[in-house]
DNA sequence: GTTGGTATCTGTGGA
DNA sequence: AGATACCAAC
């Protein structure tokens, strides 16, 4: 066996936990900690000992994160690992619901919305129930929605739960539950899934369970890893369990996971399921291995990060250690205005890059949002610095590439109201709103699609006879779909729907950009067509239906190439199990970072922490925090504070020029600013803010040493104020309390004693 | 129905 | 700042 060879790289307890195949496990992996050697390893054991690859299901929570992965145990085991099924819980759901679809009523081909689709067909369903928008704004009905799938409570049932019905009522949404029923009518009528469904359809397929088909992938599905799986909602927990555990299961599933890495909650993503998962699993003897060494930072960012994260109130005790030595410390950098943090950002990178000879790939500019990007890629331009940014708007996302998307939906299920709602008059064809409403009432009336209702409407003059082309236009490209391949369709289709001529008409810069943008949508549907790159889990099918369910699930994250030399300018949530010698995060602002959407509740401001958490365990030698006093949001100048996340890392792991000398009271001077213009603002709904304590004037805050703090003393802290030391535990240098400031909106904090500094009032 | 203008509002993350 | 909403004139 060569079994030792490729084991050799790993510690001790990272091979236990890769050749534990049998049974449940729960790997809890800290940043940097090997969790993707562990999952590599732990396949490519699998396949050494026997497993056939397609019996391995591994889901991720990005393509990137699969394909990253496939390409590893590749490099490990040979072509046998493309067979494996690895891939997002989206992306391999809905490649089994394409087979299986018509068992629940649905088309094999059926089409899936993003996120757009879902908020145009609730803004017709909102419009056509007569409600007001303001009050059912189109955000909150869906996240609703979305949240009511995630727990999987159908419309019936939501129907049903005073809870529920209560908690619209309170919002003045009474009739939430009518629009949900309504929405899954008409989406399931239509032949499509949103994103949640590809989830929650598979689900209902399992659970009802027709011609036992939940038997048939319990016995292919022999293995099962889950990655970050801190960030599964409870819908896909329950996927997960319906798969492994049942009578007489063996149960073999690996799920890994970081507490302190759960950054999804908004999306329903729910830690209890990590703590959940050994509960469910005791009977069936889970293992738990705990990965608590860190490999990729130096010490500074480690206990940086350590301290941070012990200001969240719910985690799983674990204690990272570095490997990398001391390092250097944090630097700090204060900036005027926006403009000038991305000219500061700029300089310490060429001066990073000539002192320590980084290349442009090892240095990343990590924001909160992405609206943050541009006065980093304008001074990265102006310094001639080859970046690239990763997220933002995808090409499937752009206009005219989504128009000619609609059309081929079209041609493929042309029971898809969104597409057809899309095209119907563009190009202009004097199918105007009026029409559409007339049709759409028709179609209400009659519950049938859009595209059913149209040969029933009477418009008369000339919108009529432009309807019955435009009919009979989709039909010829549902021929042409059926008929012939991906790309022998969508060119038909493209100049057919008139969408090129129309382009061709625009001859200005962005107009070019456009028609190019559509021939390189073209160009990649024919290379799709010509690849031979069969990939093992897919069929080998080249019609326009395969191509669009190829690329529906599509994000941007994916589309960056890699190998060229660039610096990475991305979202924190899209840096997520990435790596980069020197790490700027940038914007460390109140009310961006923590965003001031998550800071009128507790788990809000938690999870913030958390992704911050993200932030800064992406360094391996070099972290940056920047922050501006200033900067222009909806077109006007704001003042802001630093955020309040800087002072959780005690000022031992800052830069000292900075830090020692101006930054404590710089800092600290910043929080308790009062901020009127916040607080009247956002006065009517939110909560005080919690940094409204006693300023304590830090020129004259005296710390006392840790070690003479004790239970039951009353002590003061520079940020939090007065409190009582409630409980210690650790020991020594590592020692943990838990003080109780009575004045605070979350008044229990968890404090490490080695960096915490607190006056005692009184023993 | 379309076009082109002005007023108004919004305010994260991403499969 | 940028998108969307709304309105008046063609």
């Amino acid at each position: 066996m060569m079994e030792d060879n490729y084991l050799d790289g790993l510690n001790i307890v990272q091979r236990q936990a890769a050749t534990h195949t049998e049974g449940p496990v729960l790997v809890v992996a800290g940043p940097g900690s090997g969790k993707t050697r562990v999952l590599t390893y732990r396949v490519a054991h699998l396949l050494e000992k026997g497993v056939k690859p397609w019996e391995i299901l591994m889901l991720t929570f990005t393509n990137k994160a699969a394909k990253e992965m496939k390409e590893r145990i590749h490099k490990v085991v040979g072509p046998s690992a493309d067979k494996v099924w690895a891939g997002t819980f989206h992306s391999i759901f809905s490649k089994i619901l394409r087979v299986e679809a018509e068992k629940i009523g649905y088309p094999s081909n059926f089409t899936v919305y993003d996120t757009e689709d879902s908020k145009g067909l609730l803004g017709s369903i909102i419009k056509e129930m007569n409600l007001d928008k303001q009050v059912y704004s189109i955000n909150s009905v869906l996240s609703r929605i979305s949240s009511a799938k995630s727990n999987i409570i159908p419309p019936t049932r939501y129907a049903e739960n005073e809870e529920l019905l209560q908690q619209d009522k309170l919002s003045k949404r009474p009739l939430l539950y009518k629009i949900y029923a309504n929405y899954v009518t008409r989406c399931k009528r239509a032949g499509v899934m949103d994103f949640d469904d590809l989830l929650y359809r598979l689900y209902e397929l399992w659970h009802k369970n027709p011609d036992g088909v939940l038997d048939k992938y319990r016995a292919k599905f022999k293995y099962v890893l889950v990655d970050e799986f801190q960030d599964t909602n409870f819908l896909q927990y329950k996927i997960v369990q319906k798969l492994v555990k049942y009578e007489g299961s063996p149960c073999n599933v690996c799920v890994v996971g970081d507490d302190a890495q759960s950054i999804y909650a908004f999306r329903g993503a729910n830690i209890q399921n990590i703590l959940d998962f050994e509960a469910d699993f005791k009977t069936n003897g889970i293992q738990i291995f705990k990965l608590e060494q860190n490999y990729r930072s130096t010490d500074h960012i480690v206990q940086a990060a350590n301290e941070l994260i012990t200001f969240n109130m719910r985690q799983i005790p674990k204690t990272i250690r570095s490997e990398k030595g001391v390092g250097q410390r944090i630097r700090l950098i204060k900036a005027l205005t926006d403009t000038e943090e991305g000219k500061r950002v700029a300089d310490a990178i060429l001066e990073q890059k000539n002192r320590y000879h980084l290349g442009n790939k090892d240095i990343a500019i990590l924001f909160r949002t992405n609206a943050q990007s541009r006065i980093f890629e304008e001074y990265l331009r102006r310094y001639n610095i080859s970046y690239k940014l990763v997220g933002g708007t995808s090409f499937y996302q752009r206009k005219e590439v989504k128009d000619l998307i609609a059309y081929l939906r079209l041609a493929v299920n042309p029971k898809d109201e969104e597409a057809l709602r899309r095209v119907i008059n563009h190009p202009k064809r004097s199918i105007g709103d009026t029409s559409v409403d007339k049709i759409a009432e028709i179609a209400e009336q009659q519950q049938v699609t859009l595209w059913e209702a149209l040969p029933l409407a009477n418009l008369g003059g000339k919108t009529q006879s432009s309807l019955n082309d435009f009919i009979r236009l989709i039909q010829s490209f549902v021929k042409k779909a059926t008929d012939t391949n991906a790309y022998e369709a969508a060119s038909f289709v493209a100049t057919e729907s008139k969408l090129t001529s129309l382009m061709k008409l625009d001859t200005t810069p962005e107009g070019v950009d456009r028609l190019d943008n559509l021939n390189s949508l073209l160009d990649g549907i024919k290379e799709f067509v010509e690849s031979d790159l069969e990939e093992a889990i897919e069929v080998n099918d080249k019609s326009l239906a395969s191509y669009l369910q190829n690329i529906a699930l599509v994000t941007s994250l994916d589309e960056s190439k890699s190998g060229d030399d660039s610096v990475t300018l991305m979202s924190v949530h899209a840096a997520k199990g990435l790596e980069f010698a020197s790490v700027f995060v940038v914007g460390m602002e109140e009310d961006l970072f923590p965003s001031f959407m998550s800071k009128d509740n507790a788990e809000g401001l938690d999870e913030e922490r958390r992704l911050f958490y993200v932030a800064i365990t992406r360094a391996e030698a070099f972290l940056t925090l920047t922050y501006a006093a200033s900067r222009y949001k909806n077109g006007k100048m704001r003042y802001l504070e630093a955020s309040r996340f800087l002072e959780e890392i005690s000022a031992a792991h800052y830069d000292t020029d900075l830090a020692l000398k101006s930054k404590s009271s710089e800092i600290a001077s910043n929080f308790n600013v009062a901020t009127p213009t916040r607080a009247s603002v956002q006065g009517n709904f939110k909560k005080k803010p919690t940094s409204a304590v006693p300023a304590i004037d830090p020129s004259t805050f005296v710390p006392s040493p840790s070690d003479q703090i004790e239970v039951g003393h009353k002590v003061l802290h520079l940020i939090f104020g007065e409190g009582s030391v409630k409980n210690i535990d650790g020991q020594r240098d590592k020692r943990v309390a838990t003080i109780v400031f009575p004045h605070l909106d979350e008044p229990e904090k968890r404090i490490m004693l080695k960096f915490a500094k607190l006056h005692i009032v009184e023993h």
